[in-house]
RNA sequence: GCGCGAGUAGCUCAAUUGGAUAGAGCGCUAGCCUCCGGAGCUAGAGGUUAAGGGUUCGACCCCCUUCUCGCGUACCA
């Protein structure tokens, strides 16, 4: 908003200044992080010099001249070091901007004039296993990708590519026809299939007969035998059922769940196309790519079909990726996966480029780290078992009832059991998205739950808090705070902690731009954490409702409580956590 | 071997992508409740950013070398 007038108005005056230069280096405009120097910096003036061989500070002072702009904005500049521009806003441009967040419920946010189409893949879990820890973070960093692109008004299809394919189903198939315990199957199907599989599994590692059975289910079920593929369907609706169940504790959605196999009948087709076109060869038996000319890919080929003639993840990647191209028409395409996929999807993308070379879509790999155990080795019960999902979430739910037991006995039982849902999954999400995702990060219950720090309870509760100020209001004057009256010309700040607040909310939409820019939920993790903190220094500081409180004062606190609020909000619900107006 | 990551305060993590004095929380020390929710706030101590070199007005960030750890490296996804 503001930041971006300033920008336009930087770049004119740049222009103007230096009209015969062709090629003009990137101009931004960013928050400052030290607001000692101003709120707004340009240092991009200095590359600019260089590439035109000037004096930086000499450039910059043209430049100046040319901001004519800027007083209309109540913004002020300054040359600063060795000659990087310094904005520094009026009180007038403040409170302009808070008068017109008060107004909208995207504050600090500019629609999109040509949004762009972008596909989400994430999440992605088998058919027949539990749902684990490792779904989390490709579940809750996909999910949020999403919310943010959304805000900023952008088309997102999100696609769960689950595994409802593969070698596995010959040994499902097998275990289900021979050793299905139909009472275990309704009262927990996921169990019992997991149960099939293990089983059969370690019986065909000792017996090869059970293992050429277990083939031959498979084939029987690619060829499209009527008992299998109703036994195979089954099983997907079972999943599908504890899927649904995750993603809705989870509060996640998905526009299209289609898996594997929706994409069986276009493998041979890919392959067939990929041999045609002299991008794939035989090799030992099976169809592979090679890539002589990538330095990086050079010794790593690609399998588009297996020796037994079956294509495999590649192939169907490969297949899901025309598809999505051709139904889609997507700006971009984004895969939400674990760090160790990197290889495959460099492969993926550059085999696409081959064989789609003429296609204008951005291809973008996620990739996140992985979640440790205290001991720093990947995340597991005692036993050395992968932690079930709805264990896990079940746990974050009690440990979090016992705290607001603790503090709030005296609230009803269901009233506390909501809390502590929404900070026990929120505290989860929350310390999922903090970290940088390329890091894999240590897995921590009492540091996730805890109310000091960068936690989702500090934050909601920091919500809670605001919220509180408004109830507090409307007891007492007998009417609700009214956002859509509140006037630019009656809001008047000088007390540093209130322009702080104020110019931190301003940049919220610089923010949410960043994150989505680098696929990166915490950089708004932390920008809310920082507003929480300006937050609670203006509430000890700067009284809103107590009685010495002026009347223009506290009309103008209360609107910048409300922007708070409103920010808090939207960025929390970006980020996937529910909001509490008392905990 | 090659490739991709990571190495920042005692611990767990940030750092607006090359910007000004590297920031938080925990832990430690010292303060703050006659009034808006103390699940809070204000200070202090704590750093040769793994090591060494280079590039430049400026480097945690880019380049080179070395060390440590994790992951990947043709028919699993």
């Amino acid at each position: 908003m503001l930041h971006l007038l300033i920008e336009a108005e930087l770049k004119r005056a740049v222009r103007a200044a230096v009209p015969d230069a062709d090629d003009l280096p990137q101009i931004t405009l960013m928050p400052c992080r030290d607001t000692r120097f101003g709120d707004y910096q340009s240092p991009c003036l200095i590359a600019l010099a260089k590439a035109l061989k000037q004096n930086p500070r000499e450039l910059a002072s043209q430049v100046v001249e040319k901001l004519t702009g800027l007083e209309a904005l109540h913004v002020q500049v300054e040359i600063a070091g060795p000659g990087f521009l310094n904005f520094k806003l009026l009180p007038e441009a403040i409170s302009g901007a808070i008068a017109q967040a008060c107004k909208t419920n995207k504050p600090f946010i500019l629609p999109r004039e040509n949004p762009e189409t972008i596909v989400l893949d994430f999440s992605s879990p088998n058919v027949a296993k539990p749902m684990h820890v490792g779904h989390i973070r490709s579940t809750v960093l996909g999910a949020c990708l999403a919310r943010i692109h959304r805000l900023l008004g952008n088309k997102v299809i999100s696609d769960n590519h689950i595994g409802d394919w593969g070698t596995q189903f010959g040994k499902l198939l097998l275990g289900w026809k021979q050793e299905l315990d139909q009472q275990a199957l309704e009262q927990d199907p996921i169990g019992e299939m997991e149960r099939l599989y293990k089983k059969v599994n370690a019986a065909s590692e000792q017996d090869p007969v059970v293992l050429e059975a277990a083939r031959r289910e498979l084939v029987k079920l690619q060829d499209g035998d009527k008992e299998n593929l109703e036994i195979w369907r089954k099983m997907i609706q079972l999943s599908q059922i504890q899927f649904d169940e995750m993603y809705h504790r989870l509060g996640v959605q998905f526009d299209y769940t289609l898996g594997e196999s929706f994409y069986n009948d276009r493998l041979k087709d890919v392959v067939k196309d990929l041999v045609e076109k002299g991008i794939a060869c035989e090799s030992e038996g099976a169809y592979a790519v090679f890539f002589d000319d990538d330095p990086e890919l050079k010794d790593h080929p690609a399998i588009v079909q297996k020796r037994d003639g079956a294509s495999n993840y590649a192939t169907t990647d490969l297949a899901t990726l025309e598809y999505r191209i051709e139904n889609w028409k997507p700006n971009c395409i984004i895969y939400v996966t674990d760090g160790r996929q990197q290889l495959h999807f460099k492969q993926i993308f550059s085999i696409f480029r081959r064989w789609k070379g003429e296609v204008n879509v951005q291809l973008s790999h996620v990739w996140f780290g992985t979640i440790l155990g205290s001991d720093g080795k990947p995340f597991k019960t005692r036993s050395g078992e992968t932690i079930k999902l709805s264990d896990l979430l079940d746990e974050a739910e009690e440990r979090a009832m016992k705290v607001v037991t603790e503090k709030n006995p005296t609230l009803p039982e269901a009233v506390r059991k909501n809390i502590a849902r929404v900070v026990g999954i929120g505290a989860v999400k929350y310390a999922d998205l903090l970290p940088n995702r390329q890091s894999d990060y240590m897995f921590n219950w009492d540091k996730m739950l805890a109310f000091n720090g960068n936690t989702a309870p500090y934050l909601l509760y920091a919500y809670t808090r605001i919220r509180s100020i408004f109830r507090k209001y409307k007891e007492s004057t007998g009417t609700a705070f009214d956002p859509m009256k509140v006037e630019e010309k009656q809001l008047n700040f000088s007390q540093p902690k209130e322009l702080t607040l104020a110019k931190h909310l301003m940049s919220f939409g610089i923010v949410l731009q960043q994150a989505a820019e680098d696929s990166k939920p915490n950089i708004l993790c932390n920008y809310i954490y920082e507003l929480s903190g300006f937050f609670a220094s203006f509430y000890e500081e700067c009284p809103v409702l107590k009685s010495d409180v002026d009347p223009e004062t506290r009309n103008s606190r209360l609107a910048l409580c409300y922007t708070t609020a409103q920010v808090l909000r939207i960025g929390l619900q970006t980020l996937g956590l529910e909001t509490l107006e008392e905990m």
